[in-house]
DNA sequence: ACCGCCGGGTGCC
DNA sequence: ACCGCCGGGTGCC
């Protein structure tokens, strides 16, 4: 079969019917009209995936029939969804009507069916329907059909309709047609107040950063295992997420009227009491202690709201039962895996019990309420406090105590009062008592960090056990996962298990907290699927970005939190998606209430009485000058010489910028001896460019030559965008650009394009890429070990800083990678534990690496090599508080970012920051094109980007500044 | 469903 | 009687 034979119907057949399971029943068979090429638009996208763009084609009031066969109930006014069911044994077209809570009600009657069962399934109008009186009907009852679609598919949409007699009417005036451009408002409620673009956009930024100043400011003390102390905005997290979880209060949007609960917005109502969102949305910046909050919810709130107890006698340290080879080379913690595994016999013991109390709760209720409120603490507290009551007995008054404060509406609760509330209230449902274990989902790059903090906060002497589900090792066994009070995962995993039915959806789990909880915002990916079937009762969402690119975003996370109506995706997008991308008020004042109510977020500039939630502590950068060795000094100044001969003839002949890579190269050896003399690669020999050799063979030099600046670490601006370079790429005349700059310039030049440096010509086909890793350490490896002055000056400081105090932590940068592995060696010889990133490392070495350094253990690295460039502006160094830079960088605004990777959120120490620069050199100089450069980008903002003649004026000018001419 | 529709019974007034 | 009309049976798709 040829392609050509595809392209047809053929090929939207084969479409439609992948995504269809009904082969046989696929719209295209049926649909026999006109198959126009508008049509054709709309079959590859499904109207599902972009709500946002469409349009209100019309109106149209129709019926719906067979109520008496159907459960489903609506009330006047009631939202309500239609669904096609194309296999139907009566009516391929039939069409479902089903409440909000997708009980079916009944089904459109059939030659309305008809008429729309093509246009439904090939995804060219999407219909909504609100019952404008459906209380009292027993047998039909009207619906108000609105057709939505992209505006493309209109025409077709209404003439298809018209073609079966029906005719949609128009959208009445005030309500709107498009998102923003005509008025607004919702299909049930009346034009509202319309906001524009512009309004919305603020509004929407605003949508998380309003939350900050409010009323959450009750705090509640941890638990007694917690050992670290909390600071203030992590007790008002705390209190926060406790309440939220021992809520009693009806979810947002719902009202009870007699004894019907409403919502508000689909107009719904059921006689069951809608559950509580029993969680919510964590959405602290980075460095404000998420982790730790939850730490402190998990051992705080532990088990029918009471802590989790300290036992006295025991003296073992906390579990962690970690069925894989452990996460980190640490050999200690591999041996105290594996013991831990042994300590599985105690909980099957206490799950077997959790069972008696499950077969009990069926007895007459009086008793039994009573004996269970007695029975819970037994079960629940591990064995050998009932020994010593006298441990537990005080921290639990005082949680006591502590909570009336934070639960609202409660004046003094008593802890026998809280237990036997909630024992009665779940009464129906034993299974919940079952409930023990906490289940935290995180990207695997984070999960290291979760038990490094898990052993840093938790008091060792607490029997807490925490399984880390992942691996092959890992236990299939649903009870096994019940059991334990902390089980980690990865997404990956919890996406794995989904697809394999394993034990992970299987445990009831009293908690589940996301991490990055962001990570599930597509609603198609299978992730998130994997993460909605997770069954829990209270359910965490961790995030510092909330929402990413939209408001779509929010709806996973919605879902995940067993939000009614939510859930289902329609009514989100009936009820506030829609309406808010439109303009509507009321749907954004709907929007706000909803995340106000259900999420916690503070920034870096967020207030704690007056105050801000973290300060940042100081950061002092010192310039510590090194003087050169008499032989360095001697090798320094005869390069020197060398460079400024030639240099200066270029200067006289004018031919700087054509000879840049010459200039370069020879500024770089200036540079690098300043580190280090065996930085400097015995290729870098100017002589050889004077040499004549053929063409070709001078311009395979010019490109190895910089080639050799390239990889050697420095940093280079592209002259075009003046950044740092994007896909550096060579021109033949040996000029380095970022590709995108240099490409567009060729193609705005056309057919004659000149190099911005020096007016050669220049083509496509002749830039040459960078080959990315090309690591021979330019250190020559016969040379023999010896240091210089800067790499002395660098180990005294550190020497001397680890005598006064050896955990504090230090970021060592320099642009050369090849003097990073220099210092690797004198690290290794004083005996400092260090780590490496650099721009040739893995993802997987790259995070591996990160968290040894940003690990809190005694035994993890003190120091980090980094290489200047390494990491996005993301990389968090956290753990350091000394920053080495080896050498000065072209560009300030480098620096700075580098220093800001330990000086942010999180830091809590003094960060202070040593430039070495050598005097009377290279270095020195750079310094002062630094500050030029700090003076422009303070002053001159705004005016123009400088000209092509202006950048070529600065570079002559910063070289002529840099070798002293 | 206090409808519409179907199909059998029926047939001057 | 190949119609009209009556009234019972019946009823989503």
């Amino acid at each position: 079969m040829s392609w050509g034979f595809m392209r047809g119907s053929a090929w939207k057949f084969l479409q439609s019917a992948r995504y269809n399971n009904t082969a046989y029943a696929t719209p295209n068979m049926f649909f026999d009209e006109e198959q126009d090429s508008a049509s054709a638009a709309a079959d590859s996208t499904s109207a599902e995936d972009d709500l946002d763009s469409l349009v209100l084609f019309g109106l149209f009031r129709g019926n719906v029939v067979g109520l008496r066969y159907y459960t489903g109930v609506v009330n006047n006014n009631e939202m309500v969804a239609l669904q096609r069911e194309p296999n139907n044994p009566y009516d391929k077209n039939a069409v479902k009507v089903n409440n909000v809570n997708g009980e079916q009600v009944g089904h459109l009657k059939k030659e309305l069916a008809a008429a729309l069962a093509q246009i439904m399934d090939r995804n060219l109008v999407r219909i909504e329907g609100v019952v404008p009186y459906g209380a009292h009907n027993v047998f039909t009852m009207p619906v108000n059909l609105s057709f939505w679609g992209r505006e493309e598919n209109e025409q077709l949409v209404v003439g298809h309709m018209k073609k079966y007699g029906y005719k949609l009417e128009p959208v009445p005036k005030g309500l709107g047609r498009n998102a923003l451009s005509k008025g607004a408002g919702s299909s049930t409620s009346l034009p509202a107040v319309q906001l524009t673009i512009e309004q919305l956009k603020t509004e929407f930024d605003k949508l998380f950063e309003d939350l900050k100043e409010d009323d959450k400011t009750q705090q509640l003390e941890p638990a007694k295992a917690v050992q670290t102390p909390l600071l203030t905005h992590q007790k008002q997290a705390l209190a926060w997420m406790v309440s939220r979880e021992n809520s009693q209060e009806l979810p947002l949007f719902w009202e009870q009227r007699k004894d019907l609960y409403y919502n508000t917005l689909t107009n719904f109502a059921e006689k069951e009491r809608p559950e509580s969102v029993r969680g919510g949305i964590l959405a602290d910046d980075m460095g404000l202690g998420k982790t730790l909050s939850v730490i402190a919810l998990i051992l705080t709130n532990f088990h029918n709201g009471q802590p989790l107890p300290i036992t006295e006698v025991q003296s073992r340290k906390q579990k962690t039962n970690t069925p894989q080879k452990s996460l980190t080379s640490d050999p200690n913690k591999r041996s105290r895996n594996k013991a831990s595994q042994g300590q599985c016999s105690e909980t099957r013991a206490m799950g077997s019990s959790q069972e008696a109390t499950c077969a009990r709760s069926k007895r007459p209720k009086r008793q039994n309420v009573k004996r269970d409120s007695d029975d819970s603490d037994e079960e629940w507290l591990p064995r050998k406090t009932k020994s010593s009551p006298a441990c537990s007995l005080p921290s639990d008054d005082q949680f006591a105590m502590a909570l009336s404060g934070a639960t609202q509406g409660v004046k003094k609760i008593s802890k026998k009062k809280i237990i036997d509330k909630t024992t009665v209230q779940s009464h129906s449902k034993c299974v919940q008592e079952l409930r023990r274990a906490t289940l935290i989902v995180c990207p695997l790059s984070v999960m290291s960090n979760w038990i490094d903090q898990f052993e840093q906060h938790v008091r060792p002497e607490v029997n807490l056990n925490i399984y880390v589900y992942y691996g092959p090792e890992r236990s299939k066994d649903p009870k096994t996962l019940s059991q334990q009070d902390v089980v980690l995962t990865s997404y990956s995993t919890v996406t794995h298990d989904y697809a394999n039915n394993s034990p992970l959806h299987k445990v009831k789990w009293l908690r589940v907290v996301l991490d990055e909880g962001h990570t599930i915002r597509n609603p198609n990916a299978q992730q998130t699927k994997a993460v909605h079937s997770l069954d829990a009762l209270r359910r965490w969402v961790l995030t510092g970005t909330p929402i990413q690119n939209s408001l779509k975003d929010l709806w996973s996370i919605l879902s995940f939190l067993k939000l009614k109506p939510f859930i289902d995706r329609e009514w989100w997008h009936r009820t506030i998606q829609r309406p808010v991308t439109m303009g509507d008020k009321d749907g954004l004042r709907r929007l706000q209430t909803l995340i106000k109510s259900i999420t916690l977020r503070r920034t870096k500039t967020t207030k704690v009485k007056g105050k801000l939630v973290l300060e940042l502590p100081e950061r002092k950068v010192y310039i510590q000058y090194i003087k050169l060795s008499t032989e360095e000094q001697r090798i320094y100044e005869s390069v020197q010489t060398e460079g400024k001969t030639i240099i200066g003839r270029y200067f006289r002949e004018g031919t700087v910028l054509t000879h840049y890579a010459d200039v370069l190269a020879v500024l770089v050896r200036l540079r690098q001896l300043c580190c280090h003399p065996h930085l400097v690669s015995s290729s870098f020999s100017s002589t050889s460019l004077a040499a004549r050799s053929t063409p070709e063979e001078l311009r395979e030099k010019l490109v190895n030559k910089i080639k050799l600046v390239l990889s050697s670490g420095s940093d280079e601006e592209c002259a075009i965008c003046l950044e740092s370079l994007n896909i550096p790429v060579i021109t033949r005349c040996a000029h380095v650009f970022c590709k995108p700059c240099i490409c567009q310039v060729i193609h705005s030049e056309k057919p004659n394009a000149k190099c911005p440096l020096c007016r050669s010509e220049i083509h496509v086909e002749h830039l040459l890429e960078c080959p990315e890793e090309e690591f021979e350490t330019t250190a020559k490896k016969d040379q023999k070990w010896m240091s210089s002055s800067k790499l002395d000056a660098l180990i005294s400081a550190l020497t001397e800083q680890r005598k006064k105090d050896p955990h504090v932590k230090s970021i060592i940068v320099s642009q050369f990678t090849s003097y990073l592995s220099l210092i690797e060696s004198a690290l290794g010889e004083s005996g400092f534990m260090f780590t490496r990133l650099d721009g040739s490392m893995t993802q997987k070495k790259r995070t591996e690496a990160i968290q040894s350094f940003q690990s809190t253990r005694v035994d993890s690295p003190t120091i980090m090599l980094l290489s200047l460039k390494a990491g996005g502006v993301g990389l968090n160094l956290t753990a350091a508080s000394r920053v080495f830079l080896m050498d000065p960088a072209w560009n300030p605004a480098a620096e700075e970012q580098c220093f800001d990777r330990c000086h942010r959120l999180g830091q809590t120490k003094e960060v202070i920051v040593t430039k070495f620069v050598v005097k009377d050199s290279v270095e020195e100089n750079m310094l002062k094109i630094q500050s030029r450069k700090r003076e422009l980008a303070a002053g001159a903002f705004g005016t123009n980007k400088p000209s092509g003649s202006e950048i070529k004026e600065a570079r002559i000018n910063e070289i002529r500044t840099l070798i002293d001419l």
